[in-house]
RNA sequence: GCGAGUGUAGCUCAGCUGGUUAGAGCGCACGCCUGAUAAGCGUGAGGUCCCCAGUUCAAGUCUGGGCAUUCGCACCA
């Protein structure tokens, strides 16, 4: 034993993972590793990753463990690669959410409760708190998986600074003059004119099954308004076909009639003039046989002449109520014209939504009430009516004062009285109500505040093509279709706890926006220092320009906003007028924009929309370079998780039972990252199994050999000089390298852990396997059959394999580089167990690919044998040969002379692994072997296409032996018409029926099983040995314990024993063997009993 | 309703630019091996590659149309 033998730190063959995370995660906190990987010097620079931020009012749950995985992942990889990789960990603190759970915990749901300012003061004051709730569990979770972040630093986006931060932003966006106010249509709920959420009105169970109106109403046309071309094709009607001629509308909300501001067609749809009971009206063709039904005596209308919905744009109409909006001021008098000569309202204009599934193909618009309508009346520049207030309260007609939904019925009966009516009736449909206090949803305008992004919306998209996506198609699928369909971003909230708009108004009407502290300081003429930023305190805080008071508007900011705004706040930046940086700059400088984010899909529109949007209005390019979209977790059944289904899974538990790692390896393996998972706790076991377990058998292994016979690593020869094993699994050790390098670096972790499972897999069960007695100096060299036995000496130490060692030790070493970012734990313990050095893994530099030790052909060569060996297993597991039982020959044919010789080199193994006395090489006209032919088709499919149904039938005919023999030899084969070489050939070679025998893609491996005395008996000796050993291991003897060996055998197996006695005794360390009853542990064996005494 | 994704063995998933006899892991049954041992390996059963039509010499793969499912958007007169 030399002195520079290592001794490696003994490891149990089971592990429990959780206690080894659990002391490699103190090593982790006492040697300051990831404090170290922030400071430390690195020679590559930054590499950016922005953390976004979750809320941490809720428990983590098991996608938050995914995401951080990924969020792991890279980062770690980047810092052995010698990059700086900042981690400050973030928390989105605003908003509604925060702002439910607070108004649960106070019994003030859906009530508003921020009327006085003591109220608003309270409750945002536990808002503030509450946010921290789960922290705790956040914490620890984010701990116990391994996910460095710097928790002790990070944004949080309700600090003064953050705050200040986005004001400045805002300013910023303002002074490009794209911020705006304008009308935007949400659901009310109307008595108590609250705006409800997404989440509130998302529900299913919100739509409830109404009978409501149905009633086409007659819009009268002015005939001298209809464009010319309407006018060409309605010159057929006579003058009293003209007369009274109508657009006939539809609708089930008639109290939206009196705001009535225009109407839609379709520009593709085809309209026509038909005579109906009630005048000529027009409609669309498609829509001719429904309204007949609805005519009077159901008479099928008349067609008198058609035209195109693109046509009829323009044309003026007389509005249902037509003193509305000359009294609610929306124009001076009916028939008000533009400067331009265009109709103020009330005149037809196009629409892509308008078809005509339902109604009469034109449809009737009150854009106060709903959105598309409003989006057409912003086209147009049509003024708005409001008819109807924000309580739902009617404010027009005679039915004024009514609540929306009971109008109905008086303005039905007044249509009809003025003729306007066509048809009244009800309809089943699906309306939305509110669930709390049971009304009606209302769609209403209500003024807000506005980004300017859909004008944009082009710039959004060229800087989009710089991004990369992971998985690809969320570029110019999900995120890009979002981008095209753009519309202005909407970022006021009439709540409470979020980030104070900056915007302070005039009482006419004059906007200042706030850019900072400073600059409030500045135009109050105050001392604001110590003011917190958040209402109600901002509230107060007035000032005087020009003369006017200036006072804050009330809303607060979309936490969109906010979180999108982290790139630049998260270092609280600041800068003045002039654009130079006051506070944050250089910080900013280094971390934007990032190399690296990744979330959830459902950020397509909500984190990544707001960064890439404030990105490229404020400077014009991406945001992030890279980015993952990570599929969701279903459970077993594809079901989402949620808390009321009871399917959740809570990842601590998860921890505990299978160890983080393997958490994290489900994770980066189970499927592509951007496909949904469906989650079992199985699947994770699985994982373990997979990897993580052989893993550690193949360390544990080792350790425990190499403590025995304390190799010198550093005395191995050199790898050119190793045998061929060795070789082959260096140079496949060089591949993993060189594959999960270019699998993380396109950001393809499943790609990456993909590699380094085979290899391990290769490692542990060809490598290891293979070489198995190579690493005991106690048993004979590789490729010695047993009829040779060793004798050696047992003590072993001279016949120590280094080359065996230092090749195992060496793959180790670098699968625990590069399994570093994916199974960090595992990892770190295999690293400094096997570098002997006392650092941890992820400090070290990540492998770089060793082209020297590439060697394509030996990889080639080795698969073959291997080939040849699971062939030869499988013939002996489908024809019961049991493996122990030596038979004198197998025969083999490869595919060609190249792998040929390789075997032949390797038949040591191959005689070994099948356990056989003699490989033998079947060449071309053995008959043996039956030949069948089929075409390469990837080769011949070009050359031929469609001959080859003709080709495929002049094989089947052709004789094949003949045409092997041809073609081996280099020749063309003559098939009639066909000339065919060797690669235009597959061959395959069969056995006879009967035989024990199998091939594969022009490997064949036959067994010749006929059993001689001789092999019986050798057959029976290994039986012995193995019964021997197993009595040792239940005697409960160390591996190197020495044994008197008494046989107490009859028949075959006393004539085994005694001819195979010197094997036996070598193999299982028996110092003495006798015949008969003697002394020891008794141990059940082939042909009686084995007495096995310890000495 | 619109958009995107998914649909391959009992389960979870691979299958590249169309090309040979569609694969893996798990589970199940049977067997093998074993001083890495509460591990390992193999064999077997199990498939109308969601359906229909088309393009092609050739379709799990391409095209069109459906169906199912997940996510997102919308909810519309």
């Amino acid at each position: 034993m030399t002195q520079s033998s290592p001794t490696f730190k003994p490891v149990p063959s089971q592990p429990n993972y959780a206690e080894l995370e659990a002391r490699i995660l103190q090593q982790w906190k006492d040697e300051g590793v990831f404090e170290q990987t922030q400071s430390r010097p690195a020679p590559k620079g930054d590499f950016v990753f922005y953390e976004g931020p979750p809320t941490a009012n809720g428990l983590p749950a098991l996608h938050h463990v995914l995401a951080r995985a990924f969020k792991d992942l890279f980062p770690r990889y980047r810092v052995m690669q010698g990059y700086h990789v900042t981690r400050k960990g973030g928390w989105d603190t605003h908003g509604l959410p925060v702002e439910i759970s607070v108004e649960k915990k106070l019994g003030l749901q859906g009530r508003n409760h921020g009327a006085s300012r003591e109220e608003l003061e309270e409750f945002n004051r536990l808002c503030r708190t509450s946010v921290w709730e789960t922290i705790q569990e956040w914490n620890t979770m984010t701990e116990r998986m391994g996910y460095w972040v710097d928790l002790d630093d990070p944004y949080v986006t309700y600090n003064q600074e953050y705050v200040e931060s986005v004001w400045n932003l805002l300013k910023r966006l303002h002074s490009r003059g794209l911020l705006a106010q304008d009308y935007k249509v949400v659901p009310l709920s109307p008595r108590i004119s609250t705006t409800l959420s997404k989440a509130e009105l998302g529900e299913v169970d919100s739509y409830r099954m109404v009978d409501d109106p149905s009633v086409y109403v007659r819009f009268p046309v002015r005939w001298d308004t209809l464009p010319e071309r309407a006018h060409a094709a309605l010159s057929a009607l006579s003058g009293e076909q003209r007369q009274g001629l109508s657009l006939l509308i539809w609708t089930t909300t008639p109290w939206t009639l009196p705001s009535n501001t225009l109407a839609a067609v379709s520009p593709e749809l085809t309209y026509v003039v038909a005579q109906s009971h009630a005048g000529p009206i027009i409609v669309a063709e498609d829509a001719v046989e429904r309204l007949s039904a609805l005519h009077k005596d159901k008479e099928p209308l008349e067609v008198l002449t058609r035209l195109q919905g693109r046509d009829l744009e323009g044309a003026e109409y007389e509005p249902p109520f037509p003193e509305v909006a000359v009294e609610l001021g929306a124009v001076r008098e009916l028939h008000e014209r533009r400067e331009d000569g265009r109709p103020q309202m009330h005149f037809v204009v196009l629409a892509d939504f308008v078809n005509a599934a339902d109604g009469s193909g034109v449809a009737h618009q009150a854009p106060v009430y709903g959105a598309e309508d409003m989006e057409v009346a912003r086209r147009y520049g049509v003024p708005l009516i409001f008819g109807v207030d924000d309580h739902g309260i009617l404010q027009v007609t005679h039915e004024k004062g009514q609540f929306f939904k009971d109008a109905d019925k008086g303005l039905i009966r007044d249509l009809k009285e003025r003729g306007l009516m066509f048809w009244a009736g009800t309809l089943k449909h699906r309306y939305p109500f509110h669930d709390r206090t049971g009304d009606p949803i209302l769609y209403f305008a209500k003024k807000g505040w506005y980004i300017r992004t859909a004008k944009m919306a082009g710039e959004m998209l060229a800087q989009n093509e710089k991004i990369n996506w992971v998985p690809d198609n969320i570029k110019h699928g999900r995120f890009g279709k979002w981008l095209e369909g753009n519309v202005d971003w909407a970022i006021s909230r009439e709540r409470y706890w979020g980030t104070p708009l900056p915007f302070w108004m005039s009482e006419s009407g004059d906007l200042k926006v706030v850019g900072s502290r400073a600059e409030l300081e500045q135009l109050t003429g105050r001392d604001l220092s110590e003011l917190d930023l958040h209402r109600p305190y901002i509230d107060d805080i007035t000032f005087t320009l020009g003369g006017q008071e200036y006072r804050r508007v009330p809303e607060v900011l979309d936490v969109w906003f906010d979180s999108g705004a982290m790139p630049y706040a998260q270092w609280g930046l600041l800068l003045d007028d002039a654009g130079h940086a006051v506070r944050g700059g250089e910080e900013f400088a280094r971390h934007y924009p990032a190399d690296f984010i990744c979330e959830a899909i459902d950020q397509t529109r909500g984190w990544f929309y707001s960064l890439h949007a404030i990105s490229t209005l404020l400077y014009g390019q991406p945001a992030y370079r890279n980015v993952i979209s990570l599929g969701h977790i279903v459970d077993e059944k594809g079901l989402k998780m949620s808390k009321s289904k009871g399917n959740v899974v809570a990842p601590l538990p998860l921890f505990d039972q299978y160890g983080a790692d393997s958490v994290r390896w489900y994770m980066f393996t189970a499927s592509d990252p951007g496909d949904q998972k469906r989650f079992s706790e199985r699947l994770v076991g699985e994982a373990q199994r997979g990897f993580v377990s052989t893993l550690w058998n193949v360390y544990s292994f080792f350790v425990l050999y190499a403590n025995l016979d304390r190799p010198d690593l550093s005395a191995a020869s050199a790898v050119s000089e190793r045998p061929e094993m060795d070789r082959w699994l260096l140079s496949r050790l060089e591949e993993t390298v060189r594959d999960v390098t270019d699998a993380l670096e396109h950001y393809d972790a499943r790609g990456g852990g993909q590699a380094l499972a085979r290899f391990v897999d290769e490692l542990s069960n060809w490598y290891v396997r293979r070489s198995r007695a190579r690493f005991w100096s106690g048993t004979p060299a590789a490729g010695a059959a047993p009829g040779s036995p060793s004798g050696a000496s047992m003590s072993g130490e001279e016949n120590v394999d280094t080359a065996a060692y230092a090749t195992l030790h060496e793959a180790l070493l670098t699968v625990s580089l590069l399994a570093a970012p994916f199974t960090p734990f595992l990892a770190d313990e295999l690293f400094r167990n096997l570098s002997g050095k006392d650092e941890s893994v992820h400090l070290q530099q990540w492998p770089q690919v060793r082209g020297e030790r590439l060697d394509t052909e030996l990889t080639r060569h080795m698969a073959a044998v291997m080939k040849v060996v699971d062939l030869g297993r499988a013939v002996r597991g489908q024809h019961n040969l049991r493996a122990r039982q030596p038979l004198a020959k197998v025969q083999v044919r490869l595919p060609d002379a190249e792998l040929e010789g390789a075997v032949r080199r390797a038949e040591a193994q191959v005689r070994e692994e099948l356990n056989v006395k003699a490989v033998e090489y079947l060449g071309e006209g053995t008959e043996l072997v039956t030949y069948s032919l089929r075409p390469n088709l990837p080769v011949v499919g070009k050359k031929y296409g469609k001959q080859l149904p003709a080709l495929k039938a002049a094989l089947a005919e052709a004789n094949a032996a003949e045409v092997v023999q041809t073609v081996q030899g280099g020749g063309v084969a003559r098939l009639g018409e066909f000339e065919l070489s060797a690669e235009e050939l597959l061959i395959d070679a069969s056995a006879p029926e009967g035989m024990a025998a199998a091939e594969d893609s022009g490997y064949l491996v036959a067994f010749d099983t006929e059993l001689t005395r001789e092999l019986v008996l050798e057959g029976l000796a290994r039986d012995l040995v193995r019964g021997i050993q197993e009595g040792r291991k239940a005697a409960g003897f160390e591996v190197s314990d020495r044994i008197h060996l008494g046989l107490e055998l009859g028949g075959d197996a006393l004539e085994a024993a005694q001819a195979w006695q010197e094997f036996i005794a070598g193999e299982v360390l028996a110092t003495a063997v006798s015949y008969g009853p003697a002394e020891g542990h008794g141990a059940a064996v082939e042909g009686g009993t084995a007495w096995l005494k310890r000495v």
